[in-house]
DNA sequence: CTTAACTCCGTATGCCACACGGTATTTCGG
DNA sequence: CCGAAATACCGTGTGGCATACGGAGTTAAG
């Protein structure tokens, strides 16, 4: 048996390679793994991460606790399983266009699924798992600017590059909108309750060009911040910049 | 007492300007806000933000469980409060050299800062606590590339461009550490044992780009990966591109 | 038909945040 | 000088969590 050498996580993540360890001796388990880890993003979705617990898991499924944990190892090997899960769930459509689109489809299939799926911001990856969907994602985002004119090194920095902005966008985007949906108050609320006292702590001689950039800001946004706009902001400035260091050298082949 | 009216968060906050609403009936508290501030910033360092506990804080002032809330309302409360008052470390040095320099400056204050308190990294804001030190940094952030060209929003959208990316970044960096560090197995040791097992699941064939690429970068970076010159590579790319966008358009004012 | 192997689960341990109420201490008003 | 009010500190209790352990029932291999 040669998955019992494989380290436990990486034999659960491969599980459609390595096949599920099921010994024949005893009763047949109700659910698959794949139901396990279904039913985890399905609270995780709902609840965050937070509030994920195995016992919601349990719940959901109609086992009780404990018998989670013969289908997987513990919260985190779950939580692992999950992350990879999601990570298939787009596809990984023909890539279109010149580096610059294609970058920018790979910058917003992140983004899409970061809000589709907010725990993800909240997962603390101990060791990267590296399972078969993260695997394919990374590859296919490698073929996104392959020949454009990298270096082997600067595709993994570039890769690295977007996807850390994205998940950085991402997590503000969010957390401001889950805040607002917790807390029942709209940034605006909070502003018009807030503002007095702040005007009256940040006096805005203290403060003269956050004051009238946040002031700005504010008028034009119609809000506090516009993550999207922040987003589109930043990921052009990058391409440009990336532009830069391919027109910057001489091109050969 | 106008104390009562702020949200007790800000009263917190700005305490120093507020003064601490201290009643002066009954007997004096033992220890002061700060002090329970650095107290948990100290167990935090130690021990990052998921070990973080009130018990903690208390045992390390002397105190009961119960009577650190007697201080400051609830743990996020807390954690909040720690956070600002990690902002006023560094203090904020006065502005040097051209706007890509000072933009590489206040980049830098922040990596440090994560390293300094990785469980920065770890904090969910609910709504982004405005504080005293908070305030002035970003007011001084702004300052570095006050008149360098930029219009108001673009200001707001450099420095969350900077900041997203620096926290992205610091992040892989950091909990890439973290788990080294806690697992007591380097990565090189990972690699060693776990390389022939991905080798069977992962033929080279169904990876190219990225087994050209990840061979390169390991033999490039003799690691895995290396956060700090990824840092470096992300932070050129973006001021290049900032650079261009300021030189794209007339330069007028 | 025995027995190993397995699933499911009840229970226990040791964490956690925090609500509530009690007691001791301090100071104010009279 | 005294009583009442305010306050700090803390003991206890509740409800949550992950997970270790062991037991009962189920299945199939020998």
């Amino acid at each position: 048996m040669e998955n019992q050498d494989v380290d436990r996580t990486l034999s659960l993540l491969w599980r459609r390679v390595l096949g599920v360890p099921q010994g024949s001796r005893g009763p047949k388990q109700r659910f698959s793994v794949d139901e396990v880890i279904r039913a985890g993003i399905a609270v995780a979705d709902e609840e965050g991460l937070p509030a994920f617990s195995m016992r919601k898991v349990a719940d959901r499924l109609g086992l009780k606790l404990m018998s989670i944990y013969t289908y997987v190892p513990s919260r985190d090997e779950l939580i692992g399983l999950m992350v990879d899960e999601v990570m298939g769930e787009p596809g990984l459509p023909p890539h279109e266009g010149d580096w610059r689109e294609r970058l920018t489809a790979v910058a917003r299939q992140m983004w899409d699924e970061f809000h589709r799926h907010p725990w993800l911001l909240q997962v603390e990856q101990s060791r990267p798992w590296i399972g078969p969907n993260g695997s394919d994602r990374y590859e296919w985002q490698l073929a996104a600017i392959e020949g454009a004119g990298f270096t082997d090194l600067e595709m993994d920095q570039t890769i690295t590059l977007i996807g850390d902005f994205t998940a950085a966008s991402a997590r503000a985007d969010v957390t401001a909108r889950r805040t607002a949906e917790q807390s029942g108050i709209s940034d605006a609320e909070w502003w018009a309750v807030n503002a007095p006292v702040l005007e009256r702590l940040m006096p805005l001689d203290a403060y003269p060009i956050s004051g009238r950039v946040g002031t700005t800001a504010g008028e034009e946004y119609n809000a506090v911040r516009d993550s999207e706009r922040s987003f589109r902001f930043g990921l052009d400035r990058i391409l440009d910049g990336l532009d830069q260091l391919l027109t910057s050298r001489p091109a050969d082949g």
